[in-house]
DNA sequence: GCAGAAATTTGGAACGTTACAAAATAGGTA
DNA sequence: TACCTATTTTGTAACGTTCCAAATTTCTGC
């Protein structure tokens, strides 16, 4: 209508092009663009080209946020991890993603560093960027009645964790089941006097391994003995730290089952170094078969989640809620399993739990 | 001006209110909504207070897009990162995240498997998202030219790795001092027949760090033997594949240095299954000094890349640019250090090289 | 060559936000 | 009280996109 603008670009003043620059050049209407853009097939083959061609040497690059303002789904799904630097959530991250790309979502990862704080500005943000579910493995004490308002109206999917009030889908693994059979395997390989070492009461993940290791001793009528129960941080250095009050216990402890594989690792590095011989003189089982579980000496024993499975049935499942558009929340348990290495000891006598796996020397 | 709405909530009907929805409910208009939302001094405490309340009871959720729309940064930085199984680029993303915290910036990460497909969607969705700016690891085989439009008139700073044809910020470390103090260590030690293990040619880390080696061994007198070199994934796999050719050259090799750490540790374990005793028989460097590195038996010498600096200086960069719109193109190089463990046997012996490190036992 | 159908294309009018200029209110002072 | 200055508040016009109804073009069959 007025004067027309400088020569080539044609940009929209602010450097970006936009729609109608495209249009412009390509000689349509900026509906058509749009109908290109969504790759609709009204649009004729010869017209599709040239807007395609003018996109590409315009620079076209697609202003979602203007996409969104018209109800548009951001096809973002939002990850937010607690710990990024435990190997065991890389792992479901990377399940995470995995299941993204089959879906055409893209994940966007944010990694709270257990820090309830920082979860809330990143669940905040990813919400304001208008991420259309999130993945949620909640940090540590985080504050439910804050957290609750920011994810109203969206699907969520709490997965290996979960906070105690709060009312959303879930991806877990068994953790009971699994505790209570690496217990039992304990058991059956004659200790009798067997820790628990790893964790906070106040976690929902313990609670439930927790539940599990009670419930194996109960069923093999051995008292349960809270000076065998030791909590500590969930890394290496925690592990670590309960050595000097496990090695001197009145009634002295001959295995352990530990929180998580770190955990395990941790405590069976300082036993080591303490001079007691992991493996013979005491047994430890660990939990989450991380990759570095193959790789200690001796071989740590661990009950398997497979973190992969978690993040990508965590997905599926938010995918299905998306597409569906109904969000009732659903629980799902994944199966674990028992890895028998060397560093119970006992993988000779190993018991007939059929749904133990021993793995074989060679394996490695 | 019509009939009023419905009593309570009176959202937009797309269920999210608006900030017109929190003016209606505190009795002011839209622009003071605005202002109290950007945390104008404009608006009086009295009022503030009231819209702030009214915000909260309707569980309003800022809309970045309608923003972004106007013009407002986003205030999110996108990293792209490579290899999220990697520990050494989780260390780096670490430090990118921390950085981006005390900038009061948003990181949402992505992980691109190496894929140059996928590294293209995700930069191209970042740049839809309207991130400010981006921290980018990129992807092997990326194809620049495909790449580089996307890229455009955003400031960028390549972490780590650097792509041939792209001109963007760089921060990495000194890869080639790194590798020639390493392999003077090695050579001091009295090896003379040092393979270099790892990575592919077409990798520009690679290349330096290469050339690093190629210039202690010139330096030292000692000829060059291409037979000595290996290219291999850069994976444990990777490391324990080349085992046969190294054990089978006529002149034997007694000495490696790595291309990084997880090569080295493949390398030390297949050696170690051949009957080889590493740091007695055989003397191993690796480079980037990853947490398991002190772990491994024999714990594994290697050129201590600070992953975490890389990424904080790598962020502080891009936010400098960002604040100052100045996106020039800058190269930061990060120190290295020589730490000195087990793998290579020649503690003991060590040479006077000021800048390298002897970790006592007692570190651990 | 024409009516009717089918295939394409196209103007707006939103969407939720911000910036600007202008309006309203409050606070002093003569 | 009337006037001038601060202090607050408010319409209005974008921003780049999608959606819908309506307009235009291209095909059919006669």
């Amino acid at each position: 209508m007025n004067a027309r603008m400088d020569g080539q670009g044609t940009k929209g003043r602010g450097g970006r092009s936009t729609i109608v620059d495209v249009a412009h050049r390509a000689g349509v209407s900026k509906s058509t663009v749009s109908l290109v853009l969504s790759g609709s097939s009204l649009v004729a083959e010869a017209t599709r080209e040239r807007v395609t061609e003018a996109m590409a040497t315009l620079g076209y690059i697609y202003h979602r946020g203007a996409a969104t303002l018209r109800g548009a789904k951001s096809g973002v799904i939002g990850m937010v991890i607690n710990d990024l630097s435990n190997p065991f959530f890389v792992e479901m991250a990377i399940g995470i993603e995995e299941a993204c790309q089959v879906g055409a979502y893209i994940p966007f990862i944010a990694n709270t560093v257990e820090n309830p704080v920082r979860q809330l500005q990143v669940v905040r943000s990813m919400r304001e960027h208008g991420a259309a579910g999130l993945v949620l493995s909640p940090a540590l004490g985080t504050p439910v009645a804050e957290l609750k308002p920011l994810l109203s109206g969206m699907p969520v999917v709490q997965v290996m964790r979960r906070l105690a009030g709060l009312k959303t889908s879930i991806v877990a693994p068994e953790n009971k089941d699994g505790a209570r059979r690496a217990t039992a395997h304990l058991i059956a390989s004659g200790h009798r006097r067997i820790a628990f070492v790893g964790g906070f009461d106040s976690m929902v993940v313990r609670q439930d391994r927790f539940a599990g290791y009670r419930l194996a001793l109960e069923e093999a009528d051995i008292p349960f003995d809270a000076s065998l129960v030791f909590e500590t941080m969930t890394n290496y250095a925690g592990g670590g730290a309960v050595v000097p009050q496990l090695t001197n216990l009145r009634e002295p402890a001959t295995a352990a089952l530990c929180f998580n594989d770190v955990v395990a690792i941790g405590l069976m590095r300082a036993l080591a170094a303490s001079g007691v011989a992991v493996g013979r003189e005491f047994g430890i089982i660990g939990f989450d078969d991380i990759e570095e579980a193959r790789h200690t000496v001796p071989a740590l024993s661990s009950v398997a989640v497979n973190a992969r499975a978690l993040g990508t049935r965590a997905v599926q499942l938010l995918m299905r809620q998306l597409a569906s558009g109904d969000f009732e929340p659903e629980t799902i348990l994944c199966p674990t399993t028992l890895v028998i290495r060397a560093s119970c000891g006992t993988a000779l006598s190993a018991p007939s739990n059929s749904e133990a796996r021993t793995e074989a020397k060679s394996k490695d």
